[in-house]
DNA sequence: CTTTTTGCAAATGATTTGCATTAAC
DNA sequence: GTTAATGCAAATCATTTGCAAAAAG
C-alpha cells in the first residue's frame, strides 16, 4: 500500500535529480495518508525520530513537487493538506479551525488578471472566514 | 483629513462601548491611509512610540470592526489590507510578494456550503500562487 | 472615581540556521 | 568517493502575556 506512493515520491525526486531518503518517504507516507490536515507538529509526534527541521524542509519540498498544499491560517498556524484536488477551506476566525468545502469556484477571470500582472500561477486556493456552530 | 477617518474609527468605538485612544486613532489612520498591504512591523517604524502589544492588538480591533482585512501570507507573515471591498491576491511562492488583483469572484456555491457545515461566514479571499515575474 | 487601555519586558511558539555527521548515489 | 540530506542545539522571528502605570469616560 505504501508502495504506490513511495513510487510516486521516488520518479518526482529522480526527475529533479534530488535523492530518495527514508525521512522523505516517511513524511511523505504520512502526510498523503492523513484524513485530514495535518500540522508539523502532529507529524513530529507521529515521527519523533526525525528532527523538526527535517519535517518542515521536507513539507516545503512536498509542496514544491505538488503533492500536497500548504495552508496558512490566520493565527499564526501552518496546517498541511493532503488533498490537491479542486476544494476549498472554511476557517473559523474564533479558534482556527478548518474544514474543507465542497463546492466549484470558477476562477479563470482572476488567474487571466494575475497572468496579466506577470504570475504564473499553479495553484488557487479559496478561504471563507466566519464563525463555526461551537463559537457562536 | 484624518478627521473623517477619526469619525468613522470613533462612531464605530462608541457604538461597542469601547475607548477612542490615540493609540487607535494613529494606528486606523495609517492602516487605512497606505498606498498597500503593510505589515505590524512596518506600522511600528512609523508609530515608535506605540508598544508592539498595541500595535497588535489594535490591528486586531480594526479587523474585528471591518475596518481592515488580515492576510495570513505563506512564510508566517501577516499583512494587513485597508481594502475592504471585493478584490483578491496572488502571492509570490518565492519572494512572498503580495498584489493586489481586480477580478470579480462567483463564491455562492462555496459559501452555502460553508453554511451548511454550520459556519456563519463573514469574509472571503481567494489567494491565487505562483511565481512573479521576477522569479522565474 | 472606575475601568479600560497602554507600555514595558519577559515569555512563548513556530520555524530556521550552522555545522558536524550520515547516508545516497 | 562525492555531494546532498540529516540531526542537533542554538538562534531568530513574529506574536502574546502579565502586570503596574496612565488615560478615558
Amino acid at each position: 500500500m505504501d508502495d504506490t506512493l513511495d513510487r510516486e515520491l521516488t520518479a518526482a525526486l529522480r526527475a529533479r535529480g534530488q535523492r530518495v531518503t527514508l525521512p522523505r518517504l516517511l513524511v511523505h507516507r504520512h502526510v498523503r495518508r492523513a484524513p485530514a490536515h495535518v500540522t508539523p507538529e502532529q507529524l513530529h509526534a507521529e515521527l519523533p525520530s526525525l528532527s523538526p527541521a527535517t519535517i518542515y524542509g521536507t513539507l516545503d519540498l512536498l509542496d514544491d513537487l505538488g503533492f500536497v498544499r500548504r495552508v496558512s491560517t490566520p493565527r499564526g498556524g501552518t496546517v498541511y493538506d493532503s488533498r490537491v484536488d479542486d476544494h476549498h477551506h472554511v476557517i473559523c476566525r474564533s479558534c482556527g479551525r478548518i474544514e474543507d468545502v465542497e463546492a466549484p469556484l470558477e476562477t479563470t477571470a482572476v488567474e487571466r488578471a494575475a497572468g496579466a500582472a506577470g504570475f504564473r500561477v499553479d495553484h488557487r486556493q479559496l478561504a471563507v472566514y466566519g464563525l463555526c456552530a461551537d463559537c457562536r
